[in-house]
DNA sequence: TTGTAATATCGTAATATATCGATGTTATGA
DNA sequence: TCATAACATCGATATATTACGATATTACAA
């Protein structure tokens, strides 16, 4: 456990870390993807499941998911043709909470 | 207090909802606008102070205040010559907290 | 009233993102 | 082996975002 970890007010992140966390905020800010998230946060899913929940053509749930799991939001395990996809960071559960604190 | 704040897993948002919490974080995801809010978190700033911490041009920070008060996210209150915006928001202290948790 | 400081807006060019149809890949079942 | 299901990738187009210089607005001070 980091020392920033228990201090309340931590010193500013430095420029490159901003730029990390703009890049992954950039990819979760999509209407699709946040749903993506919230299912995720329920349980794994395959491609296939996530496209219909969020009523969108297969091609499109599997780019926004490449999208996610490219910045080590999502993780992948394949079975048969298959793809089950799952929430890879832990953070975005707490970070899920305080939008959907935000937006219900 | 809504029902939903007290309910540890509450129904998924509808897309309207994913909508806008997806065009406010559009707005978040930029690394000067993420300072901008880290700086507000601890009291208010002007134009001028805030883009000098940036290193960005007045007329730049000017843009970047415009986009998060657009969506309720800062708020201003003029002084003269001077425009001091501060935070609108209270859910974003919470936000950035889990952001900083996520980046440090 | 004139000049300047502080902030805001505008036009535009460069870049990034979203979406779509078409095609490619891999695994399974007939 | 062959057809198909499930998923991924490609190429192109439409749209959105970003950053910048130039210009406008507002308030103050000389």
């Amino acid at each position: 456990m980091s020392i920033a970890t228990t201090s309340k007010k931590p010193t500013l992140l430095d420029l490159e870390s901003l730029e990390q966390a703009a890049a992954c905020l950039k990819v979760l800010a999509h209407p699709h993807r946040l749903r993506i998230v919230q299912l995720l946060l329920q349980g794994r899913y395959t491609v296939g499941e996530l496209a219909e929940s969020c009523g969108i053509p297969s091609h499109m749930a599997s780019e926004h998911l490449r999208l996610m799991q490219y910045c080590d939001l999502l993780s992948s395990q394949r079975d048969g043709r298959r793809n089950y996809y799952k929430i890879a960071d832990p953070h975005l559960e707490s970070i899920m909470d305080c939008i959907q604190n935000r937006f219900e």
